[in-house]
DNA sequence: CTGAAAGCGCTTACAG
DNA sequence: CTGAAAGCGCTTACAG
């Protein structure tokens, strides 16, 4: 089964790869109908696919940009991908995915690779651990987008939730509805992840200027692991939390488990808001109010940002950082 | 910014390009300790990264896949992905993403564009809809593995659950408490998608090898916008099933929004077993029976299947159909 | 309106 | 032990 080439499609019409090639590129300013024709049906006969291989050689471009997820079992990177991959479809770019989980060497390897197979352009969820090497691809202006976390030290075009917010607008509806004993459990925050660090930051502002004293008992940045114990150093506390914000799912589903496991009820006992929409909060019972994030516009404008980026390679653009509204979905757990 | 290539370490190096590609290539068999030195010194210096498209090009192989599913955010496609991406890493093989929606002008368009890039290999949930492309793709002997779905006039190797056995496992354990009034729900049959109707064939055979009788009224095929209606009319009939199989997630979630706002008590008043066992499975009250299916382990096999392939690329292998056990994980809702 | 030629950045027989 | 040369399959300025 020999590949056909251009130099076949050529021959089989009788004109030059040139011309053959102007075809290809929709270039027909001055070709000759006759010629188009007989271009067109050689293609047909052969079974002709251009090489993209070789024209990217040739035009320095790929039309193909490199994604590199924490891990995209979690459904906010799945979102965010299939939005960058519809929005990637629509101009005939291609994806690349890659599972980084959180792991800067795993991470740095992805890109050298992506670099190396020349993709046009990389959208990242940054580890954090690999800054000289995010450093190297802006002085080299390099399109390159970051999603879900800042790195402030860096000047990169950022996509990202305005978490604060969230978790603001989360506390204050525990606080207009008479609680002021509010827990908040999230992720491990050693590593100074954006969106844990900035809720966090988001909960103690929305108490203070509420005039509620924040206890440091009632916060926790556990592992996983921990947060079994955390949860319980909390509830047995001579002031146990009347209500508890979930910085994500992972905490959501610890926390949704110790409620079983000790039979509290939602709302009565203990009123609950998880961070992050994800679709079985509408079917549990009772259904979970919610702060949601608008995850397809963030995972679209990261794609379009990327695109045109590589469209004006050269222009000096501002970086910015664009920061997404959440909203708050009321449903049966406060 | 100047790329740097091949050319640019050779003459830093004073060696030829071939010898820097030998370096580069690990064939160092008759090279001088010290010429090997003076490529890697000028290798760092000049910040080399080799272009991959270029030695594509010549090797005519990528070093990458295509990956075809339905839609990445169904978390069986999500977690296929994943366990492929991550057999792809190990042999540093890079995989691309794309959504078909399943329709088959979008599919079409995905493998001509994959083929175009020169993927080494696809892996796809075949819509069913492009007979002939498969068809050729077969018959150049391309690399190919369908996952999920069979289309048995063609001889691919495929990866699938053993979907008759999923649900004649959850009948006969329905049966076992005692339940012979027992529904099934899943999405349109009318594309006689594989796991659809092989799962209502288990199901049929499941009651028929118990001597239970097959009841037209207890089998709902339909769309999920029909669902709703469907459960009505089979729960408001003069013999309502008490206990019912949900065949996939979508037609899961009909199932417990119907329960809930019809207030019916699991598992009192209906048993319920979903197949696809879904995480929020485990955490709903009260925790669902479900079936699971080895999925990591599927998109592990495919994956390694098409690697296998590539590798032995005029290899006749007999084509196989590899069928993946499912297993019953009982917990409250029967 | 179309073609000859150079070149993209590599690899790979082959010669020495 | 290393280099000169050809070639992978395209595109693109340029000539005519």
């Amino acid at each position: 089964m020999k590949k056909v080439t251009m130099d076949d499609v050529a021959r089989h019409s009788n004109v030059s790869k040139s011309t053959v090639s102007q075809y290809l590129n929709k270039r027909y300013d001055y070709m000759g109908v006759d010629t188009k024709r007989r271009i067109e049906s050689a293609i047909n006969e052969l079974g002709y696919r251009p090489n993209f291989v070789a024209r990217s050689l040739k035009q320095k471009r790929t039309s193909t940009i490199g994604v590199i997820i924490a891990n995209i079992l979690h459904s906010f990177s799945t979102k965010i991908v299939r939005a960058i991959e519809d929005v990637c479809n629509e101009n005939d770019f291609h994806v690349i995915i890659c599972n980084a989980d959180d792991d800067p060497a795993k991470e740095r390897k992805y890109i050298n690779m992506l670099r190396s197979k020349q993709v046009d352009g990389i959208i990242v969820f940054p580890t954090g651990g690999n800054m000289e090497l995010y450093q190297s691809m802006v002085s080299e202006k390099f399109p390159l987008i970051f999603v879900d976390r800042m790195l402030d030290e860096l000047t990169v075009d950022t996509v990202l939730l305005d978490n604060q917010e969230a978790a603001y607008i989360a506390v204050e509806h525990f606080l207009n509805l008479g609680h002021t004993r509010i827990g908040v459990i999230t992720s491990s925050l050693i590593h100074k992840i954006t969106p844990r660090v900035e809720r966090i930051e988001g909960y103690k502002k929305a108490l203070s200027e509420n005039g509620v004293p924040i206890k440091d008992e009632y916060i926790k940045g556990l592992k996983v692991e921990d947060m079994k114990q955390g949860l319980r150093e909390m509830f047995t506390s001579d002031e146990p939390p009347t209500a508890i914000l979930a910085c994500n799912d992972l905490s959501l589903i610890e926390v949704l488990n110790y409620v079983k496991e000790n039979g509290l009820s939602i709302p009565d006992e203990l009123a609950l808001i998880g961070i992050d929409d994800d679709p079985f909060a509408n079917i549990f019972s009772p259904p979970l109010t919610t702060v949601s994030q608008p995850v397809f516009e963030m995972g679209k404008k990261a794609a379009e940002l990327l695109l045109e980026k590589i469209k004006n390679a050269e222009r000096e653009g501002i970086v910015q950082i664009y920061r997404f509204p959440p909203s708050l979905i009321v449903r049966r757990s406060t």
